[in-house]
DNA sequence: TCAGAAATGTACAGTTATGTCAATTTTAAG
DNA sequence: CTTAAAATTGACATAACTGTACATTTCTGA
């Protein structure tokens, strides 16, 4: 599995047209876009294949099977999200509103945190138990970074417990309502979640700083 | 559908056994059962009949096609999970503290909010653009009686929103955690979110009305 | 007790998926 | 241009599931 992802890797970064029409990056991509749209139950091999216009069983070149397909989904997923997240934890900020907004990045940068991916795969985990373990993995560690982040800024233990389920909670509700709202709206509301969610409302120079690096003019 | 609603309530009270082994209600039964279990792609006839030890045909008798089965799990959830959450914003409160805790009752009383139903059924809308549409409708029914709440309390518009959505995303959000804490543990937790969710802390005598109604002795 | 309604079951026909195998085509490299 | 590896393909063997038609059983009430 982890050499998939990296022969996948390499061959991304190489961008050498093989001249084979499949490719293991290939197949993953639909099953990833299939995954995004209809969740696990639409990772079939032969719509994908249908999809690829390839034959169906050419997928056996490269997955032994369809369990190793959705294998290499999942290894997207954890490497994705959790990893990202976890590093905005850490990112410099001065006070505790600045790091809430350091958070609040990953909810509107697709590229620190793939949202719709992140639905797929809780809603895969009703049907694996596998998947299940994975998710609570990633949750508790998520929770603690967050924890850890409140209680460097001085809340209190339980407290910090509390905020850190809220900022995380929201987010993960958000995603599930699959809203599809514009960024003004979202933006509008970003001062009124860091005032809940520790207390204490941004200043203006923290939002000023965060709107730039979202391109947003308020 | 909606009589079929009606028909499975008049069975249900009547408590009658009609002699059969079958039933619109039971088909039903056995679907909700799986839905919960495995999601959307569980109910499928071939292995309800199977637990249900009746023949697969006999399906056929009460519903006109496995669609119209669906149709019924979405009417179920429908008439739960939006029907109360609305009524209780509406519950006697004299502070914006006990109205939280009236709120809160609903994420810890099964009779009250199914949320294993909410998470399968908000999985299920992958797969279903009909679905998708109904839970949009619900969350934008269940925000607005939030943030209503939060105005009667002399929010301001923009603040009740934002809190409205916090203490509802934060609930969605922990469904979808599959978390399997027991009491203790998220009673803790509840006067830090009742502060966080309205900036204000519960006065010992509103959780000690809370406390009681849940047969928690802290 | 016996007709007719309610429910069940069997047989059939069709669809969609999975995975293996051997044959074949395509490509890159010498 | 040849050749061996890489990739593609169609044929085959299975398995689950859906829904229809029709025969059969089981219950209920006059």
């Amino acid at each position: 599995m982890e050499e998939l992802i990296e022969d996948i890797a390499e061959q991304n970064s190489a961008g050498q047209n093989s001249g084979w029409r499949g490719s293991a990056e290939v197949w993953l991509n639909a099953a990833y876009d299939a995954l995004l749209e209809t969740g696990v139950d639409g990772v079939k091999i032969q719509p994908l294949a249908k999809r690829l216009n390839l034959s169906r069983t050419s997928f056996y070149w490269f997955f032994k099977d369809r369990k190793e397909l959705l294998g290499a989904l999942l290894d997207l997923w954890r490497e994705k999200n959790t990893g990202n997240l976890i590093k905005q934890t850490e990112a410099y900020a001065e006070t505790v509103s600045e790091a809430m907004l350091n958070i609040i990045d990953c909810w509107l940068m697709p590229d620190l945190f793939d949202s719709r991916l992140e639905f797929a795969v809780r809603s895969w985990s009703m049907q694996s138990d596998d998947v299940r373990a994975e998710i609570e993995k990633a949750d508790q560690h998520r929770l603690d970074a967050l924890a850890k982040l409140f209680i460097h800024f001085g809340q209190e233990e339980r407290m910090a417990d509390v905020r850190a389920r809220a900022i995380y909670l929201v987010q993960i509700g958000y995603i599930s309502m699959k809203a599809n709202e514009d960024l003004a709206v979202r933006m509008a509301r970003i001062p009124g979640y860091v005032e809940t969610f520790c207390g204490q409302a941004p200043t203006q120079s923290e939002l000023n700083r965060f709107y730039a690096r979202h391109n947003f003019a308020p």
